[in-house]
DNA sequence: TCTGGGGTCCTAGGACCC
DNA sequence: TCTGGGGTCCTAGGACCC
């Protein structure tokens, strides 16, 4: 989808098209006032001006979404709002609001899969679609179902969408990016060396700052250097998986199929404070961020029908590094209370010196509900101190209170 | 006044088991 | 005079993605 959260509130206020708008960070930054006394209805209708700016903005947030006209200014996403206050000061800026945005992107999701069900979720605003077997689908090389598509999610959403076509997802994700927003792009295997080589690295799926920064100090910038270099060597430089995984990407292989089902591996919450705090000094207003933070995961749990048997915290100090601690309990649990206690034994192992600048709970090894292994659990003896504080702490603890 | 939140996957080491 | 080999599970950290 393009630029997908501000197009979404583009829907809301017309009034900002064509303008630099930003969506992203920490606090709400439209009047709460200014809704109520123009209504849903008449959002559209407030002046421009009435808009809050990027210089008035004060916070700890990012930018989530940039629209294409504050991008002129070299605004992103992920850039801190400081700094696009900087560049770009008179931007307005709007607060991220979920719910919105997760109903468009179930709307236009649902849209595709009538059309195209094999379908792989890739976050809120992003899918993969194998439409081998969809009827029409080889026709014209695939852009009369891309344009089908684009016109039911207008339709739909009255939102714009990218679609790159190719025989491999790896080369789909990088053929979507060519032609932004609304346009759709055809790569076939025979265009490997003209439209995929002369690209930077960075522009293959799965290279990051640190592979790419890595890959820059072997002199290797394109997509055409790194299919030259020998897979041995990358092997040697990278590791085993990833060496192999570099050097097939580059020559545009990837196998791996559509999936339409997954099983979720985690759930997590977190949460960066307004000031950094101290675990001593701000114990009172730590403890209930804490607290709050499990009663969420709990709640994420129980309403997805999960249970977890490992629990795990993660710090970022003020200087950005980050510390997590897991702890397994031998018997699963979405009791908010239980989670709350088996992170309490994480945050004991954990040096709290430092001031803390976010902190976040985590529940992993997920089950669904009431689909639990029956066998006992085997407890890793290893830590048999920490564990036997586990099974002490889920003892004391009903499994699931709340349906019971 | 720098730098969100929610995820997945991988690696590496230690403990333990057979 | 040296001390297996394979496997699983758990933990901590890190890279990467949307």
């Amino acid at each position: 989808m393009d630029a997908f959260f501000a197009s979404v509130e583009l829907l809301r206020y017309p009034q900002l098209k064509g303008l630099p708008v930003v969506i992203g960070g920490g606090r709400r930054t439209v009047d709460e006032a200014l809704l109520a006394s123009h209504g849903e209805r008449a959002l559209r209708f407030i002046p421009v001006a009435e808009f809050p700016r990027l210089k008035d903005y004060v916070g700890r947030g990012v930018i989530t979404t940039a629209t294409y006209a504050a991008r002129q200014f070299g605004i992103g996403s992920a850039m801190g709002m400081m700094k696009a206050a900087r560049l770009c000061p008179q931007a307005i800026v709007l607060p991220v609001d979920f719910d919105e945005i997760r109903r468009f992107s179930r709307l236009f999701k649902s849209t595709i899969a009538e059309v195209a069900p094999l379908m792989q979720d890739r976050g809120i605003d992003e899918v993969y679609i194998d439409f081998t077997e969809v009827p029409g689908g080889q026709r014209d090389g695939g852009r009369a179902l891309a344009r089908l598509i684009q016109r039911a999610i207008f339709e739909k959403t009255g939102l714009t969408c990218s679609i790159g076509v190719a025989p491999n997802k790896l080369l789909a994700k990088m053929a979507s990016e060519f032609d932004k927003p609304n346009g759709i792009s055809i790569v076939h295997e025979a265009d490997l060396q003209t439209l995929i080589w002369p690209l930077n690295v960075r522009k293959i799926n799965g290279i990051g700052p640190k592979a790419g920064e890595k890959l820059a100090r072997l002199n290797v910038q394109t997509i055409g250097e790194l299919a030259a270099l020998d897979r041995q060597f990358l092997i040697s430089q990278f590791g085993k998986a990833s060496g192999a995984w570099m050097i097939d990407a580059a020559w545009g292989r990837d196998d791996s199929p559509v999936v339409t089902e997954s099983e979720p591996v985690s759930m997590s919450r977190e949460t960066t404070f307004e000031r950094d705090l101290h675990a001593a000094r701000d114990k009172a207003e730590l403890g209930a961020i804490f607290t709050r933070l499990c009663e969420q995961v709990a709640a994420d749990l129980q309403r997805k029908g999960y249970v977890a048997r490992t629990i795990g915290i993660k710090l970022r100090y003020d200087d950005f590094r980050i510390a997590t601690r897991d702890q397994t309990a031998p018997a699963y649990t979405a009791d908010a209370q239980a989670i709350r206690k088996m992170a309490g034994l994480c945050l004991k192992r954990v040096p709290l010196e430092q001031r803390l600048r976010l902190l976040g709970v985590r529940a992993s090894a997920l089950v669904k509900a009431g689909e639990e292994p029956i066998h006992e659990q085997k407890m890793p003896s290893a830590q048999s101190g920490r564990a036997q504080a586990a099974i002490e702490t889920i003892a004391n603890y009903p499994l699931f209170p709340s349906w019971s």
